[in-house]
DNA sequence: GCCAACGTTGGC
DNA sequence: GCCAACGTTGGC
């Protein structure tokens, strides 16, 4: 059982959308780090933390499982989508995304000035400095703690 | 294989 | 909107 924080751009998709539509595929991963990690570590029943990017209150709004792992992002062959790559044939597909299924809104968000606030969550990715994952690894300590947080 | 130029991320 | 940090690209 794995632990992630997934961060997203509230205005493309946010924790909301993802209470309506109950599954929704992660699409649109362009780095190769990223990549890697959701194909190799990511499995069924992992969870994860909901992050808000680039936006008034970045942090942690809720959580969710991983509920399909790693297949074939068909995104990226499509000229009109977002994050569209000519270079990730049909034959060779260079991405990949997971489904991700809603489980819970927190009525007690975690801003990232929280996160950034505790000793006990300084090795976390995201409150380090330069980090451009949009998918991090979290551990269960630091899971547990940022869960008490939302209480 | 180096590295400058460029594009993107994301907090502020 | 700014800009630091970082990943990727492509010429050599």
């Amino acid at each position: 059982m794995n632990y992630w924080l997934m961060k997203n751009e509230p205005e493309d998709y946010n924790i909301d959308d993802l209470a309506r539509d109950k599954v929704e595929p992660w699409d649109g991963i362009r780095n190769y780090q990223v990549r890697n990690m959701i194909r190799d570590d990511m499995k069924n029943g992992d969870l994860a933390f909901f992050y808000h990017s680039n936006c008034d209150v970045p942090g942690i709004y809720g959580l969710m499982t991983i509920c399909k792992e790693a297949y074939v992002d068909h995104t990226a062959f499509d000229k009109k989508a977002k994050y569209y790559d000519p270079k990730s044939k049909k034959d060779a597909p260079r991405w990949l995304m997971v489904d991700v299924k809603f489980k819970k809104k927190f009525k007690k968000i975690v801003t990232l000035k929280d996160l950034k606030s505790y000793k006990e969550l300084s090795n976390m990715r995201v409150v380090q400095r330069g980090n451009r994952l949009s998918i991090t690894k979290i551990e269960k300590k630091e899971w547990d703690f940022i869960i008490n947080l939302t209480k």
